[in-house]
RNA sequence: UAAGUAGGCCGUCUUAUCGUCUUGAAUUUUUCAGGAAAGGAAAGUCCGGACAUCACAGAGUAGCAUAGCGGAUAACAUCCGUCCAGUGUGAGCUGAGGACAAGUGCAACAGAAAGCAAGUACAGUUCGGCUGUAGUGAAACCAGGUAAACUCUAUGCGAUGCAAUGCCAUGUACAUUGGAGCUUGAGGGUUACUCGCCCGAUUCCAAGGGGUAGGCAGAUAGACUCCAUAAGUAAUUUUGGAGCGAGAUAAAUGAUAAGAGUCCGUUUUUACGGAGACAGAAUUCGGCUUAUAGGCCUACUUUUUUU
RNA sequence: UGACCCAUGGUGUAAUGGUAGCACUCCGGUUUUUGGUAUCGUCAGUCAAGGUUCGAGUCCUUGUGGGUCAA
């Protein structure tokens, strides 16, 4: 298993973030949430993975990319949990919703209990 | 030594593992090798340029900006020198600092009177209603005050901005309804108005409806930095040498561990614990403004303490 | 990324450079057995810091917060 999290991985496509936004469910374990929507993108990953950190809980620009990057890396270590039972391509957003910053310690925790609600779900 | 003034500089470093971007090779699952990775303000968007399109942008009016004098610069509201004014014991600091001797307006309260005319008290007197003083006020017999009031003078400014602009790809509807026009010109060329100029018939406007919203170029090496040299009081410029190199696009520049160094506290050999500011490129450059823990260097001022 | 606009008591809204008003709310009286209604009164404000001016809510500069537009 790779520890990866390359181009091919991250949701780029305006057009599809509008739909996924639209017609996606959502999955939350505070303070992440993930919306996601079931969609052959023809890329070679079996997720598809957007991050978002909201402006108006964190004002400045060094605190969102300081988010952004722990909740990259958090992902990127945990991904296999996500991956491993999975069937079919989905495109995925992952939402911030607290106001403070997490340690990762935390925030590895509530990640695999997301992927385990996330892989519940999936299979309904 | 203390307090202060001005100017300049730094603003954590090294290694390993995992991750990001990129170049080349092999190959098309990917692998191997090499390389790169935020700032002094990247910020605010307050000025001025470069660049692009509109006619390599023309005229007039309107509008906006600047304002002692001289210089620097691609340009500026920036910078340098200098005069004057204000301020500080001083080193210094601050200044939109032209014109009210063209016109119009404004002046609360107080005051006789704040603008065209009038007039109080006292004193002097050559006895002419002349001269001086007092009182109110920011300003009063004076060519009054006021232009960050209208205005005038001088100088400058065409408009819009990289979501500009050019090219390629994908896709639908050369379809529907109403109206205008076809060289005697509908309409358009993003401009505040008028003119001028240019384009213009498979055309233009309105309504409802349908589609795309991807890629490439623009785009990362430039009025750059340092040193020497010559000119200049200086800003800056000339010549020579050396050096630097982010380029993403729902948006990279990160995470973990170990060590070193700085500061603070406890302890006072040593050890332990903690802290590390403001802040994150988006076409680009020169400035301005604002935020900034802590530390270093240079020059100068003042007073007193110590020697 | 670029362009632009706004800010006055708790709320809404006025004010030629010359004493910051008005309405509602809050609070306290009066009326009422009590509450409501009515009526009288008080408190409370120019987003912040500089500058121009004799004097700024108003003019100028910088900042803060909020909002709008754009292929």
């Amino acid at each position: 298993m790779k520890f990866t999290f390359g181009k091919q991985e991250k949701l780029k496509s305006r057009k599809a973030i509008e739909q996924l936004f639209i017609e996606g469910t959502s999955v939350s374990s505070y303070p992440m949430r993930l919306v996601f929507l079931k969609q052959n993108h023809g890329g070679e990953a079996p997720v598809k993975l957007g991050l978002s950190v909201p402006k108006k809980k964190f004002n400045k620009a060094v605190d969102r990319n300081r988010i952004k990057r722990v909740l990259r890396e958090v992902y990127r270590k945990n991904k296999h949990t996500f991956v491993k039972e999975l069937d079919g391509q989905y495109i995925a957003m992952l939402l911030y919703l607290d106001s403070k910053e997490w340690d990762q310690e935390a925030l590895t925790k509530k990640m695999q209990k997301l992927a385990e609600k996330f892989l519940e779900k999936t299979k309904l």
